[in-house]
RNA sequence: GGGCGUUUAGCUCAGUUGGUUAGAGCGCAUCGUUCACAUCGAUGAGGUCGCUGGUUCGAAUCCAGCAACGCCCACCA
């Protein structure tokens, strides 16, 4: 027997098989099953992995995208398919700029301050540039120690330059089908990222507040935001309320904290003749329903009057300018103003009562909690609820999922996607900060409403024919370019002469974790069909989140966060993959348990043992019962009868997990395996053929050596999928085999 | 305000079209190291399948209602 079978089995190999692996070239499918090789295009397998955003180390939760997809992909590639798993990062604009910044903060500076330097702009995003790319590799590594057998040498990157001239192709595309617009709109905005953010990138939180009752002349509003009162324009009650039938149209004169003014009374059913008193005040500046409302009265009443500014300050001078009283509130932050206003219009007898126990939601920037200011800005959209964006965007993406084109699983998801997709709002894809794609747009600096969409400077200006265009300052929302990840990849393989995005898509599997069903899939769906005219995957999984054991979120601030590495290090990532993947069923959130890991870790003992005892046993007699030449298995006809049925019954084992891994049913399909490896081949066949192993009926003998040799073998490849290392491992020290590694044999 | 998910042994979870005494892992109890493995083996205790009603010869499984927990979506000041 090999000599360093030694026991127990020793993780610490893992590292050593990957590079072997890799070295062999076999994760690519054009070494692995060459393209002339392939028996009908259709026969591939490819699943593009969501790429990690690279301004971190992984967490659990990438493991178990990992050990899922190197399941399909190990299944597959067995199957004998031209199976292609492609790995890329995301920059992942806001979030890793986010993550910088707080690296800044802790160094005692800002982004402000290094854009305020000469060529600021250029500098912060080369810090960011080389911070990214260090966490990139660090997060390569982790992927190849959790043993990912994806396709190294098609690794994208999201700022690749191909990837980037696929998204302006895209973007230019969208452009001329009229889907894509510049306009001054209502947008969210964080006061201390300072970047509009799309509707999803918020939070609801629900908060208590108080509730001024404010007198405006005759009529009582009720309000939380006293700091906008500045910026009022009318004040409006429903269409129907009796009670204020006749001030609708009248323009009251009526006393301020700043003075006298006229305000105007409007009739609009969106007021809720319930709430309050019914009469709301109107700040088309700053609140998306007034805004909204304005839009609908903009004969009637003036518009957007902005007394809060991109800080969240008040900024009231340049509307009251030689106001004295409005002097004192400028300049103030919202919190403070509010305080400050309350207690003036006390004093003036201005304010009726306050309920203090106010309850309601108020909407959160989804990374620092401050609380969104709505603002009105001009940002770039791209259009979701306009007939032709839902002709050319939205109906596809939705009939494709209800066509069954594409399948989401679990089930269940399919119905939020419905409902989403049916609500869809136009989506803004513009974000003010340096990490990201830049916008491809030039402007004429004589009217900045003349533009062009170019990756470099114009030449010269079409419009004016004499300046030189300035740029958009603005870069993509972070989706809008992994919205395009499936065919911008694939599409991007130049060096291939072209032929990936023919050879794998559709991709047949993505991947990913329920909680970005909106933010990617669906957007991939729509852009995906947009660009292509196909589907981008098949089927669509996904698996839940990865949780403590008190049920909690893992998150760096909470400090629940599990670095898969250590765990890795510790039992080896054979246990790792298959303690996230046994018992997680998907959309279903798993609980991280680190005695299951241990139980796992003790499992590939158990098949190190079980490898230890076969080999040992049936080594002098394999020269017998193998054939290394043609038929390998030829003497499996021969079996004894009693064998034949065991035999038979393992083979129906493996066709069981194989159909449940098809099914996508991985947790279903590791423990029947485990299970059957374990408790039946282990503790109950093997105990059973020791007395005949070491008797004298030579006939039972070879029957049983070989009937165990095999089970063993056929075991290593069942459980490869789960457990790569610990299968590679033993494969390498088997005295006869096919192949020169495992995760090519057959499965 | 809408919608979704979960509720099965002390813990974490399986249980795919309804069918014999409801399963696994961990944990627990007792016993066992010449004989592949103590990261092990053998044996065992432990469940009114959230509650109520219904369909059925038969329900953890289907239907209705309720409850608890969790999540998502939504422009009500």
């Amino acid at each position: 027997m090999n000599q360093d079978f030694l026991k127990p089995y020793d993780h610490s190999q893992e590292e050593k098989i990957y590079h072997r692996w890799e070295g062999s070239g076999f994760f690519n499918p054009d070494k692995f099953l060459p393209r002339s090789l392939q028996k009908s295009k259709k026969d591939y397998f490819s699943i593009i992995m969501p790429p990690p955003n690279a301004n971190g180390s992984l967490h659990v939760g990438h493991a178990v995208m990992i050990a899922l997809e190197d399941i399909l992909t190990r299944y597959f590639r067995l199957k004998g398919k031209r199976t292609l798993w492609l790995p890329g990062a995301d920059h992942a604009g806001f979030e890793t700029q986010v993550v910088f910044e707080k690296k800044l903060e802790k160094e005692g500076t800002s982004r402000f301050e290094i854009l305020n330097q000469p060529q600021g702009k250029e500098r912060l995003f080369q810090m960011i540039w080389d911070f990214t790319l260090n966490n990139k590799k660090h997060m390569e590594d982790q992927i190849r120690r959790l043993g990912a057998s994806c396709d190294w040498s098609r690794e994208k990157f999201t700022l690749d330059p191909e990837i980037v001239k696929i998204v302006y192709q895209t973007f230019e595309k969208l452009y001329k089908d009229g889907l894509i617009y510049k306009d001054k709109r209502m947008v969210n905005w964080c006061i201390k990222h300072q970047t509009t953010l799309s509707d999803l990138e918020t939070k609801y939180e629900e908060r208590k507040d108080s509730l001024y009752y404010i007198k405006y002349g005759p009529l009582t509003v009720a309000t939380v935001r006293l700091e906008t009162i500045f910026g009022d324009t009318a004040l409006a009650v429903h269409p129907k309320d009796k009670r204020y039938q006749k001030f609708i149209g009248q323009e009251l004169e009526v006393e301020t904290l700043i003075g006298k003014r006229k305000i105007k009374v409007i009739a609009d059913e969106i007021v809720d003749p319930h709430f309050g008193t019914g009469v709301v005040k109107v700040t088309p500046a700053h609140d998306p329903d007034d805004y909204e409302m304005w839009k609908r009265h903009k004969n009637e009443i003036a518009g957007p009057c902005q007394v809060i500014d991109q800080f969240g300050r008040l900024d009231l001078l340049r509307h009251f300018p030689g106001n004295k009283k409005a002097q004192k509130y400028h300049g103030l932050k919202i919190s403070q103003a509010r305080e400050i206003i309350a207690n003036d219009m006390q004093s003036l007898g201005l304010i009726e009562k306050i309920d203090f126990d106010y309850k309601h939601n108020i909407s959160l920037c989804y990374k620092c909690l401050t609380p969104l200011e709505p603002r009105i800005l001009d940002q770039w959209f791209l259009d979701l609820s306009s007939p032709q964006a839902k002709k050319k965007l939205v109906l596809p993406a939705l009939e494709a999922v209800k066509k069954g084109k594409i399948k989401i699983i679990p089930k269940f998801q399919e119905k939020i996607y419905f409902h989403w997709m049916k609500n869809i709002r136009d989506w803004n894809i513009s974000r003010q900060i340096v990490w990201g794609i830049p916008i491809p747009v030039w402007y004429c600096q004589e009217n900045e409403k003349n533009f062009v969409i170019s990756q470099d400077q114009p030449n010269h200006c079409p419009f004016c024919k004499k300046c030189v265009m300035k740029k958009e300052e603005d870069v993509f929302d972070t989706w809008f370019s992994s919205g395009q990840w499936p065919f911008a990849t694939l599409m991007a393989q130049k060096s291939k002469n072209g032929s990936d995005f023919k050879d794998f898509y559709p991709t047949s599997v993505m991947e990913t974790g329920y909680d970005i069903l909106f933010f990617w899939v669906a957007r991939m769906i729509m852009l995906g069909l947009y660009v292509t005219g196909k589907v981008p995957f098949k089927v669509v999984y996904l698996h839940g989140l990865v949780r403590d054991k008190d049920k909690q979120k893992m998150s760096k601030s909470k400090g629940n966060v599990v670095d898969p590495l250590g765990v890795v290090e510790q039992y080896g990532a054979d246990a790792l993959r298959m303690a996230l993947v046994v018992g997680n069923s998907p959309g279903q959130d798993v609980i991280y348990d680190e005695n299951k890991i241990r139980g796992y870790r003790n499992f590939s003992n158990k098949l190190w043992n079980i490898a230890r005892f076969v080999i040992s046993s049936t080594e002098s007699l394999l020269d017998q019962i193998i054939s290394q030449k043609g038929n390998f298995w030829k003497n499996l006809s021969k079996l004894e009868k009693e064998d034949k049925k065991l035999l038979k019954e393992f083979q129906g084992i493996k066709k069981k997990v194989a159909l449940e891994i098809e099914k996508f049913r991985f947790s279903q399909a590791a423990e029947i395996a485990y299970h059957y490896v374990w408790h039946r081949f282990a503790d109950e066949i093997i105990e059973g053929k020791k007395k005949i192993l070491s008797g004298d009926n030579e006939k039972e003998r070879n029957s049983s050596a070989l009937l165990l040799y095999f089970i063993l073998y056929q075991s290593l490849i069942m459980l490869h999928p789960f457990m790569p290392f610990v299968t590679e491992a033993i494969y390498q020290r088997l005295p006869k085999k096919e192949k020169e590694f495992l995760m090519i044999e057959k499965w």
